[in-house]
DNA sequence: TGCGTAATGTAATGTTATAACGTAGCAATC
DNA sequence: GATTGCTACGTTATAACATTACATTACGCA
């Protein structure tokens, strides 16, 4: 059916797929442009969030920015563990935390409909580094 | 010692404290210009980084926006349960998920630093206007 | 008192995100 | 085949969020 939009999921998908760090938006915008130059900041974001519907993309809520998905699972709420040192992020799918949260917070009636769980810290490579100087 | 300063955090954090839902940085600024025409907003993101430091206040991510901390306790990271109807946070102390969260990262050697963790839904109230109409 | 330094004030700018509105493409109906 | 309605898309502008850079001020201390 619609092409014109789906290829720019296409080209986005797979500019945030060569970079295993998070992109802003305009990061991507700016790849885009090397192809379209006149693309808009509008048609980024449009992209994105079809992305991240569908669950190719996540964004980064503590770094405003975005990253393709690493897990082949569907409509997953990830644990996203993002390195402070190298900007390096890992995914690990956590459905007993999501659980746990999930019935913490529903004790006082709330009901959640999306989880934002990012930690923020060192990974292994660059926690080493550090120690050895 | 330092007095300028601290008079605006206190004045931001009553501002905060006003509030039961979150304030953008820009809204506690224009709260703040009732009293103080002239402020710039970098003595507003000062005051609320001094604030966060000091665990008076806990910054939304997932929202761009500020809100006090409701527990007592220092230095604690805190389940953030946000309604998306009505905006109102719920603050909820959750030491056994973040000791789960840390444990699960911890098995790539991730060292987590700090948690974000929150959770976007409908709160009780909202749910049961949805229900009656 | 004069100096060094850390906190604060001020202005400008950078970055992220959305609003508003018009257009293209396509399918159903007449 | 024209008309209508729908939805995705393009375009421009602007709103909203955040930081950099540098001048100024306060304050402890020699
Ligand atoms: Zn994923
Ligand atoms: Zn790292
Ligand atoms: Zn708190
Ligand atoms: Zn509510």
């Amino acid at each position: 059916m619609n092409t014109r939009g789906q290829q720019v999921q296409r080209d986005v998908l797979a500019i945030l797929r060569r970079e295993r760090a998070p992109l802003s938006a305009y990061k991507v915008l700016a790849e885009m442009r090397r192809a379209t130059p006149k693309m808009a900041p509008t048609t980024i974001y449009r992209a994105l969030a079809a992305l991240i519907k569908a669950g190719r993309v996540h964004k980064l809520e503590s770094l405003n920015a975005f990253i393709a998905c690493r897990s082949g699972k569907q409509d997953h709420s990830a644990v996203l563990s993002i390195c402070d040192e190298c900007g390096q992020v890992e995914e690990t799918a956590a459905p007993e935390v999501v659980e746990a949260l999930s019935t913490l917070a529903g004790r006082s009636g709330f009901r959640p409909v999306r989880h934002v769980i990012e930690l923020r810290g060192q990974c292994a490579s660059c926690e080493n580094e550090e120690v050895s100087p």
